[in-house]
RNA sequence: GCCGGAGUGGCGGAAUUGGUAGACGCGUACGACUCAAAAUCGUAUAUCUUUGGGUGUGUGGGUUCAAGUCCCACCUCCGGCACCA
């Protein structure tokens, strides 16, 4: 060993070493060891490792570390996830082979990822891209196809004209590609798509039994968005029933006209009967050119009349006059709404530019008046009165407000508004003007009129279905072929994996590249017969990663994924570690597959990740996102060369709190300071003797493990770390440091520097420090018989004093009165009263 | 608008069940070592101050002997959803 700290050494040596010794090499199970599954979203192969890569998979390491050193059998494999656009992209901007560079990528990554001195388990290693990886995806993906799980449909989608492919809902954000950026546009087409919407209650309501932060299971909640309503037949014309969804089956009596979306499939078929056809299809076709984006921020309530075409409003039996406009959506609901101006802004809105009847029906109760207001709208002019304008206007014009509310709807006998006097309210209360129902609350008339007119209770979901179809070259080719009628069939395993074919321009024009392969249509001719086609979009690279995890766990296996044996000992994974842009993308995909999976009877277990750690964001030094444009790009590489991977894993461990997904800036100089701590650590070396240290420090090391094992756990690496500093500057103090105590002091820093830790550890042992045990702790040392007490005054800290602990309170009455600084505030006068918590405070009340 | 989370020094951030706010690190200042610098080590570092003490955890109230922590109202920022019937 040698005098100087030297990382670049040393780190290189031992993890040579290790891999030699294959100490990370997890068996299937382990004698006396529990299996715990640790999990990193693997990385896509783009090339460099970057700060976030570090911090994706270094800090995750620290824990599977403490977990190997707590005697478990831990799994922490890695792969890459080397299908997907951004590769291919890439690759054709250099003019190469998509597969060339995604595997110079991936030889120059693992390199850089092994540079890290993670305890990857590098024979399990998976890419995505090898056909003996993809095979698998295409046999569950025909599972998916024998079972209903998967069809073919043509639908809208979602088009990005930049990358030339469709995309998922979920890969649209805010109307623009998730990938580069550029506006999404709506057209026709074919493709495939998963039922994931067949799992959408079981992906809420299992959310209950997981380990995850509320705000992940908020936002999958959200995306879902599951709504519980009714559906109501409204006769149109004779015999024609058009169904509308609605969350407010209680104001079924006042409804006064219905609005379809434009694109309303039934309004194609009443072209005979609508009078003012033209107008109608010059709005449809108006609405066809606006972007979803467009259509969604312009609030004008733009609409026209299906003239010759009239409703029934079930509950009234009134005709109603029947509208198409924008503001409805066609992918929400049924894509038709039953209007109520009286009760519902949108509506009120829309019924007052085009002068439709306002219908009254429900009267707030008495408990809504207090802190909300009505939407009240008189004459042309919408005033909407919402809860908590206060600022704006005072409590007595709202009372006046509500004062001619009422008077408007007392005033009124059946509840049916004039011009100028219109009124509307969402809230709930009892139902008015609404015959035998009168009286009943919102939540019961739900139901009740529900059931009266014909009509179901149900839910409905934001959640689409996933499409999965993708017009690129470097995905895994859907296994399926056409028979000449145009049926699709799956590719039976034996023919798996269905490669994908390399006699290929890949260059994008938008329609798929497999198209333009001969041997795949010659392939598929000969397996299948004369006439036979095969299917030439590619699969979104979502697919791949939504089950890969079963994959490391068996990962040469040419019979099944993985054996059932294996899945049984590893799943689920106990803490699944991964970037928070993936909550409502991959998280809720793989969450689905494995439903999928689970329903074919393929998996025991219907959810994959019992706890997930969704990481925070390296910034740079400037406090923005880093990007090559801004200058402010740290490349690890770089920082490792100049303090060693330890320094790097350790400060990114101390930036911040690792279980809250923050942002943190790189500070140049923190790395520095983390290097100067593992220096002093070095040093430290030379003051270990064979006496043992004096009782306070063990005392001190006995804390430092308690707290180090509790905040490595809680993910609270940075804290960790402060512990470990506090004990290092009074160790400093001391002349001599027991060999136990030092060592001990080494296996706490391990997990997080694994390498320093190791050279030190060597100077006393032969065998790694990673496979001793984690220290515990002895109650014994921790116990402090004496105690410095805040001794307050009118709860002000006043003086301190050191006491034994437990003192009885009339003892240390007696003592904190004979204080001078506690005198100095109390003599001549009287003593309220004292409050006296037992080795917490001493207070004097006077 | 709705839902979730967060506001603490010059900076990143600490503070079990309410009980010494600012741990630890960075930065800064001064000192030691040095011909000098770097590195290293030491000391100080919320703020005001008449040196008694006062004030301080986004704002305003409240509960309590005691509030960063609990309650009410609000402001700001971040994330999700949003013409969703």
């Amino acid at each position: 060993m040698s005098h100087e700290y030297n990382p670049k050494e040393i780190e290189k040596k031992w993890q040579d070493t290790w891999e030699k010794q294959g100490i990370y090499t997890t068996p299937e199970s382990k004698d006396g060891a529990e299996n715990m599954y640790l999990l990193s979203e693997f990385p896509y192969p783009s090339g460099n490792l970057h700060v976030g890569h570090w911090y994706a998979f270094a800090m995750p390491d620290i824990y599977a570390r403490l977990k190997r050193m707590q005697g478990y059998n831990v799994l922490y494999p890695i792969g890459f996830d080397s299908f997907g656009l951004p590769a291919e992209n890439a690759a054709i901007k250099r003019g190469l082979d998509p597969k060339e560079w995604t595997y110079g990528n991936i030889d120059y990554m693992r390199n850089q990822l092994k540079s890290m001195g993670a305890s990857f388990d590098w024979s399990r290693e998976i890419i995505t891209s090898e056909p003996e990886f993809y095979r698998w995806t295409q046999w569950m993906f025909t599972q998916f196809f024998e079972n209903d799980l998967v069809y073919r449909d043509i639908t809208k989608v979602n088009w990005c004209e930049q990358c030339k492919t469709i995309l998922a809902n979920e890969q649209v954000i805010a109307g623009k590609c998730e990938r580069c950026g550029s506006e999404v546009i709506q057209k026709d087409m074919a493709q495939w798509m998963l039922r994931i919407t067949k799992f959408a209650d079981p992906l809420i309501d299992d959310l209950e039994k997981l380990n995850w932060d509320e705000s992940i299971k908020q936002a999958q909640r959200e995306w879902i968005g599951r709504k519980e309503g009714s559906l109501i037949p409204f006769e149109i014309q004779k015999n024609e029933n058009l169904e509308v969804f609605t969350t407010r089956a209680d104001t079924l009596f006042g409804v006064t006209y219905i609005v379809l979306a434009p694109e309303h499939k039934k309004i194609q078929k009443w072209k005979e009967q609508i009078t003012n056809w033209a107008e109608v299809e010059n709005y449809v076709q108006s609405v066809a050119k606006k972007s979803e984006r467009d259509r969604q921020q312009t609030k004008e309530k733009t609409g026209v009349r299906l003239e010759g075409i009239t409703a029934i409003n079930p509950a009234t039996k009134k005709p109603i006059e029947v509208w198409i406009a924008d503001y409805v959506l066609a992918g929400f609901g049924t894509g038709a709404v039953m209007a109520v101006p009286a009760h519902d802004e949108r509506d009120a809105e829309f019924a007052l530019t085009h002068d439709l009847p306002f219908q009254f029906v429900i009267l707030p109760s008495a408990g809504e008046i207090g802190h909300s207001r009505p939407l009240i709208t008189s004459g042309e002019n919408v005033s909407i009165l919402e809860a908590g304008a206060h600022e704006e206007k005072g409590q007595k014009q709202i009372n006046a407000e509500w004062h001619a509310f009422y008077d408007i709807i007392e005033h009124d006998k059946d509840g049916l508004l004039p011009k100028g006097k219109r009124v509307a309210c969402s809230f709930e209360g009892r139902l008015i003007h609404s015959g035998e129902f009168n009286g009943l609350s919102s939540e019961e008339a739900r139901v009740k009129i529900t059931k009266a007119v014909g009509g179901t209770l149900t839910k409905t979901y934001r959640l689409r279905d996933w499409g999965v179809s993708r017009q690129r070259y470097w995905g895994t080719p859907i296994p399926i072929v056409y028979d000449p009628e145009g049926l699709p069939h799956s590719i039976p395993l034996e023919h798996l994996p269905w490669q994908l074919p390399t006699d290929v321009d890949y260059t994008p024009d938008g329609t798929a590249p497999l198209a333009r392969s001969q041997e795949l249509r010659e392939r598929t001719e000969n397996i299948f017969g004369k006439g036979w086609t095969p299917e030439v979009d590619t699969m979104d690279t979502f697919v791949d990663s939504s089950w890969y995890f079963y994959r490391y766990l068996d990962n040469k296996n040419q019979d099944i994924f993985a054996k059932e044996d294996f899945i049984k000992q590893w799943m689920p994974i106990s803490l699944y570690f991964g970037g928070s842009e993936h909550t409502t993308m991959h998280l809720l995909y793989s969450r689905f597959w494995v439903k999928a999976l689970h329903s074919l009877g393929l998996v025991p277990h219907s959810e994959a990740y019992e706890g997930r750690s969704n990481r925070g964001l390296i910034l740079g030094p400037d406090g923005q996102k880093m990007s090559k444009s801004k200058g402010n790009v740290i490349d690890p590489d770089e920082v490792v060369s100049f303090v060693g991977a330890d320094a790097v894993r350790m400060y990114l461990a101390f930036i911040g709190p690792f279980n809250e997904p923050g942002n943190y800036p790189w500070d140049p100089n923190g790395v520095v300071g983390v290097k100067r701590f593992l220096e002093r650590v070095w040093r430290l070396r030379e003051k270990v003797s064979k006496e043992p240290s004096e009782e306070l420090f063990v005392k001190s090391l006995h804390q430092t493990i308690k707290k180090v094992s509790e905040d490595l756990e809680r993910l609270k690496f940075n804290t960790a770390i402060s512990q470990l500093m506090t004990l290092l500057n009074q160790a400093e103090k001391l002349e001599k440091i027991g060999e136990g105590e030092y060592k001990i002091f080494l296996q706490l820093l391990a997990p997080i520097a694994p390498h320093i830790t190791e050279e030190l550890w060597n100077s006393f042992e032969d065998t790694s420090i990673h496979q001793s045990s984690f220290p515990q702790y002895n109650e014994r040392f921790l116990a402090d018989d004496e105690k410095t007490l805040p001794i307050q005054i009118n709860g002000k800290n006043r003086a301190f004093i050191k006491v034994k602990k437990g003192i009885s309170e009339k003892e240390i009455t007696d003592l904190v009165l004979t204080q001078d600084e506690v005198k100095k505030w109390v003599s001549g006068k009287e003593i309220k009263k004292i409050i006296y918590k037992e080795d917490k405070i001493f207070n004097i009340v006077i």
